[in-house]
DNA sequence: TGTACATCAGTGAACGCGCGTTCACTGATGTAC
DNA sequence: TGTACATCAGTGAACGCGCGTTCACTGATGTAC
């Protein structure tokens, strides 16, 4: 698995074959058959590490974090997740896709916290959002989940560069998209 | 090109190769050489293809909707041109990375009109947002392209047929999600 | 304490496959004089 | 009108490559009696 890791991050999401892993942790070409059926199935185990590494991120940004940021601090925490393991969330969302479980749906390993989704939506309601309104709240999550997700693919292209440069780097320009996507409280943060 | 498409639509991204277009196109693998350097050259037209397609697909959205309502229509035709070619969609993106100019900044074939990211400004001004606040307004820019981009992604996802249903079909279920970002005016609109 | 067996993570060689790309060549079409 | 040449889109065979997967196998470690 960490092998696996390492040669996502090195050579990115196409050259993550079962060969190259093995390659890298310095190992013949059959030996992962011992500990996966296939291709496919490790791929949904780092897939699978990936989410749990994630909802990680997301705990530990709320921890250190004003309750009031809360939701900001979430949102950043997806961003630069993202920017950091840009490999690494691809094959998360590629795993996902035609699974009938949402992605963000990882069962916890710390079983006092729920899932990553439910984070958000829990967070909404800290921030005033009426539990009983079900479907606003649903709403509301999937909207806060698509502004984030939308914004750790684009914040990689090159063109912000300027607008990052003008708004004193990435973290405040991470913070002022999220602020004009209407849904987050505003203040800059740690990353 | 028509070939490249047809493959990608009906095999996923990750089955565009040369020699499947050649097959599709009824030739032999050397042929696509006297139209194309290399794959690469293929997969950027064949890119470029699809950002004047969603082009088209957000002027024609913009035409036949209310004045008030362009924002939400260019929103919607963006998303629903991701669910229609969801393979192109893959590819245009794919393609994009590492560019170094944005992706929506496709030249107009059409020179009356800008190019799709142009055509977002300019109906935020259209609504209200003040021209002259620069960085405001680019940033309200990103936010509703990162927002559209986001849902564009997670719409596909089986999870959110709940709340499709339980607000009356996929068109009223993109309204609401647009709605909840805060960035668009609400109502309902052709796909 | 010793023997017999099961388990486990590995080896290395081989399989068939589809891929991108190159090569020398072909035949049809257009153009110059 | 006829001849010579250039251009163009194609052929088909071959190249080397990395891939996923299978196979019979080995050697070390653990366990039962």
């Amino acid at each position: 698995m960490e092998a696996a890791r390492r040669v996502l991050e090195a050579e990115g999401p196409s050259a993550l074959s079962l060969r190259a892993v093995a390659r890298e942790a310095g190992v013949s070409p059959a030996a992962p058959y011992h500990h996966f059926k296939d291709k496919a199935e490790l791929l949904d185990a780092v897939a699978h590490e990936g989410w749990e590494m994630l909802q990680l991120a997301m705990i530990e940004a709320k921890a250190r974090t004003d309750r009031s940021q809360h939701l900001t601090a979430l949102g950043i925490a997806y961003v630069c997740f993202a920017r950091d393991y840009p490999a690494l969330y691809r094959v998360m969302y590629d795993a996902a896709r035609d699974k009938e479980a949402l992605p963000m749906d990882v069962e916890d390993a710390n079983p006092e916290n729920g899932n990553a989704y439910c984070m958000v939506r829990d967070t909404m309601i800290e921030h005033g959002a009426d539990p009983s309104a079900e479907t606003h709240l649903e709403l509301a999550t999937v909207a806060a989940w698509c502004g984030a997700h939308g914004l750790a693919e684009m914040a990689g292209f090159k063109q912000f560069q300027h607008l990052k440069d003008e708004l004193g780097g990435e973290r405040a320009f991470l913070d002022a998209v999220f602020r004009h996507m209407g849904l987050f409280p505003t203040q800059a943060h740690d990353c």
